[in-house]
DNA sequence: ACACCTGACGTAAACGTTTTCATTCTACGG
DNA sequence: CCGTAGAATGAAAACGTTTACGTCAGGTGT
């Protein structure tokens, strides 16, 4: 048996643990995977030295011989705002169960780790800057990961992209794609704005109902806008272009929105407004006070997403519900489910919105 | 030269690349590693094989090799909330700009990886779950980060130590630590305090003012009500003991703080409160309003934090606040400093805090 | 007594890199 | 023409695991 003296500072190895316990290395990485094939004495000894000796499994040996990565990548547009926040709790909550970690990133890391700048031969070239070597600028370390959940924008369209090409599992977040083993998540927009909008209806008449939406070519807003729209002919009222309007996801559009539609608003109150987001919602509310209308009685509004501001504000905010913990949590349970089986089916996964009414509507 | 057939679906590696290129695989690793050491022609010739094949290296591999670990772990108490969202937005885009990763995480996870459920010899254990070996409850995956920012909490206090013995560079967020190799950052409390009492004592006699905390036994706690003491002090009141109150950083509280205040305030109006926390502020500011107090006429509040929420409510909140995204990024600063030179000195950052002066309290 | 299985364990190959050392080749000063 | 320096490259060891395979002992059935 090659007993090596353990270095002094650094983490024990397996050989270490081998020596300690009087095996094999092959026994260790055995009570360590497969405790069955061990006898109970030796298990005891091993486990005994293991404990002693603190050891860790190297993450790295270990991913380099079963590609079995434990580590899923998250990519958001942004880390900012309750409504992140919200889907990435659930994400971290679900892979701390399952025995996975997050790897969370935002935005535009998507270009490629390599290679490094070409072109300097021996011949000294002038326009080259050192570059030292461990310097060079890394995109997302594709290969460490087992797998990507992806919130589109226009960044990491191309992450997504390449995590198709290295037939990596993906989870796509609020958006259909149809690809061979590529699973999505969306949150049913259509069902809770229609939900929201049959709400208002019950109190306010269809001329007088209008969607204030984020960025006119923003996927969500389309959806929700669709279902506006269709909600109001169900209830045979064809919507005029003016009660459609669309500018951004900010409190302060909603108060331009507002000022701008309390003057042209001729057909008399109490009318009512679904709202793209709570920001939106929010601006609306404030400016509505501010210029003497009442929430609810002269103004009905309703906001999306039921970020914590909706309950915290006076008077609260009635909201479309939308589960982004279970989004989180949904896109890591679809990410595990692949990598256990890469081919199996591909699943889309519509999760439901529910309406909360609180003072704003009611 | 071994030629060695592809395999077809996984990614090319650096043999592949040799092969195609018509060199070793030495090369290769040079032309990525030390450009300088190779001719002008293999360079070429290696860099199109390269980016034709779509050759990544494998991380595993040369984590394997050479310690250099890319990868950062985050430890919050949570994820929920503005709060932690701002800081990791922080530490996310600092990460980014150096080339790191952040491996996020929360709450504990400190339970060590290993080992499995000991103990079940060739006789069959009855107490025994089956126990895939796959399914190994997994803690926070030390040696596949190169270094920790720790938020404490009582979950996580584990999870520090653990990476202090392991000799892992360490950054603790808001709490000083002394320890050979640990570095801190702090947020000046004591000076946002201070400069949000003396802002409410430029209205309100000391007599008038309360401290509404959080959790009596927290550290941030504390500070905030020394320093509130302190400042009274200073301009000569010596507080009651009812001036300071204790409880939990939740709107609720904040609720239930002001209406029992209210009852007990035979001091007169206006008054003022130093809140813990923007939640507890914003408590106070609604159930304040509900029970007719005018705000800031009556009473002047001042959260603390300065969340989105103080500027969105109506009135707004005057709040103190702290340089949260500036800690997420300085924590991944001195984590890269701390990897690049292990025993530089230790640094204790105190990030200074500001006072927004909104509504509620002009 | 013999063949054969089985449980327990060790040996060694593989994973994909980086890096040290050795080798080849060219050029050049003597 | 020889010796040598230096540039360019290849061969091979090392990193810490997992796992296929081999070995060996002690049964068990004939």
């Amino acid at each position: 048996m090659a007993k090596r003296a353990p270095r002094a500072n650094a983490s024990a190895s397996i050989q270490d643990v081998a020596d300690a316990a009087s095996v094999s290395i092959a026994t260790v990485s055995r009570v360590l995977n497969n405790p069955d094939l061990v006898s109970r004495d030796t298990f005891d000894r091993v486990h005994e030295a293991i404990t002693r000796l603190r050891y860790r499994p190297n993450v790295y040996a270990r991913g380099l011989i079963n590609g079995t990565r434990r580590v899923l990548g998250f990519a958001l547009p942004d880390l900012h705002g309750e409504f992140y926040s919200e889907l990435l709790r659930g994400a971290d909550g679900e892979a701390n169960r399952l025995g996975f970690h997050l790897l969370v990133t935002s935005e535009g890391r998507s270009q490629p780790a390599l290679p490094p700048a070409p072109g300097q031969g021996p011949g000294t070239d002038p326009t080259n800057t050192p570059t030292r070597p461990g310097e060079r600028t890394s995109g997302f370390e594709f290969g460490l990961v087992g797998g990507v959940a992806v919130m589109i924008t226009e960044p990491n369209a191309a992450l997504l992209q390449e995590s198709i090409d290295l037939a990596l599992p993906v989870v796509v977040i609020d958006l259909e794609i149809k690809h061979p083993r590529v699973d999505c998540i969306l949150i049913d927009n259509a069902q809770g704005a229609t939900l929201a909008t049959e709400h208002l209806l019950q109190t306010i008449p269809p001329e007088r109902l209008s969607f204030a939406g984020g960025p006119r070519d923003n996927f969500d807003t389309k959806t929700r806008a669709d279902a506006f729209v269709a909600a109001l002919r169900a209830r045979g009222g064809e919507p005029r272009p003016d009660q459609l309007t669309f500018g951004a996801y900010s409190v302060e559009w909603g108060q331009r929105w507002i000022s701008e539609h309390a003057s042209r608003q001729a057909g008399g109150l109490p009318f009512g407004v679904l709202a793209g987001n709570d920001e939106i919602a929010l601006g609306i509310l404030q400016a509505a006070q501010d210029l003497g209308l009442r929430v609810p009685q002269d103004v009905r509004i309703v906001g999306f997403d039921d970020t914590r501001l909706a309950s915290l504000v006076r008077p609260s905010l009635s909201s479309v519900r939308v589960p982004l913990r279970d989004v989180g949590a949904e896109a890591i349970r679809l990410l595990a489910r692949r990598i256990a089986e890469p081919d199996a089916a591909e699943v889309v996964t519509r999760l439901p919105a529910s309406l909360i009414v609180r003072e704003s509507s009611r």
